[in-house]
DNA sequence: CTTGACCTTCTACCCAACTGGAAGGTTTAA
DNA sequence: TTAAACCTTCCAGTTGGGTAGAAGGTCAAG
């Protein structure tokens, strides 16, 4: 199968396809006489394992971890089990600071009713904002794509 | 005043407040004779208000749009209030994408307690994963920095 | 007078995860 | 036979918000 059929078959595009080889998440594969690549079966489930894993907000660089562990014949659940882990984690605490945070800008827009000249609360360019004194704290950036 | 009393000020790096003159957020400063950029308490006052609405979660094309209709002598209020409205909603649904998110992933992490066969759930590579069937909604990208 | 801490401009690089395009080769169906 | 639809490699660009470094000019203290 040529990378045009793996990529339909997957959903994933032929660039994308190329450019986890070249990042070693996929393996290179065989090639034609004229040079195409040419995938088999279990390039598909690999693939759809890579984009499987993305979907659970894992970045390339731990779906390679994983693939390597893997490829080393080593298990791989406890490891997963960890990301997983580290990843609940992670979202627990980024939940938690964006409701601190929702709440903090809730309070700011209700002090703001029926304001219509900004200067009246003494700002210089806009009282909304100069009179916040919102501190937020480092938040875990989120892992967002879809393929 | 000089670039590196106002970054001393208010914080900021000086690299970033040239990049913000760049960008067209802070006007450009007279200089003095031998070309060193020269700030005023203005200038203070009007990186704050960067900051601060930085820290408020909003991009620096907000921001720009929020200085220009300062620039303007227009209202910013409403204006304002409106991206503060929007703010709110965006965590809102990013909130409720990240809860699922996170009860998804929670469940997952579950069903493989105890496994340490990766394959035992019949997968090829980690049945925590192939096992997944978790279809991410799209969530909005929160933007989050601090100075 | 020199040393070190400033300042200037400019270009390039960082992060992730692709995506686009150019320039060329191959295959397939009409 | 020729056109479309593939494929190849390589290089550059995207997004956002900066940061790093080079090469040079300036200023104040000792």
């Amino acid at each position: 199968m040529k990378i045009g059929d793996l990529a339909g078959i997957t959903g994933a595009n032929t660039k994308t396809i190329r450019f986890y080889e070249a990042e070693g998440l996929m393996p290179e594969p065989s090639r034609t006489a004229s040079g195409y690549r040419s995938y088999s079966e279990e390039s598909v489930s690999r693939l759809e394992f890579i984009l499987k894993a993305k979907r659970l907000g894992l970045s390339l660089i731990e779906i390679l971890g994983i693939l390597q562990l893997h490829d080393a014949q080593e298990s791989t659940c406890v490891h997963v089990r960890d990301l997983l882990d580290q990843k609940i984690g992670e979202l627990e605490s980024t939940i938690v600071a964006l409701q601190a945070f929702k709440g903090d800008l809730a309070t700011l827009r209700n002090r703001s009713i029926g304001l219509v000249d900004c200067k009246s609360l003494g700002g210089d360019i806009c009282s909304i904002i100069e009179q916040s004194n919102i501190i937020r704290q480092q938040a875990v950036p989120i892992p967002i794509s879809l393929p």
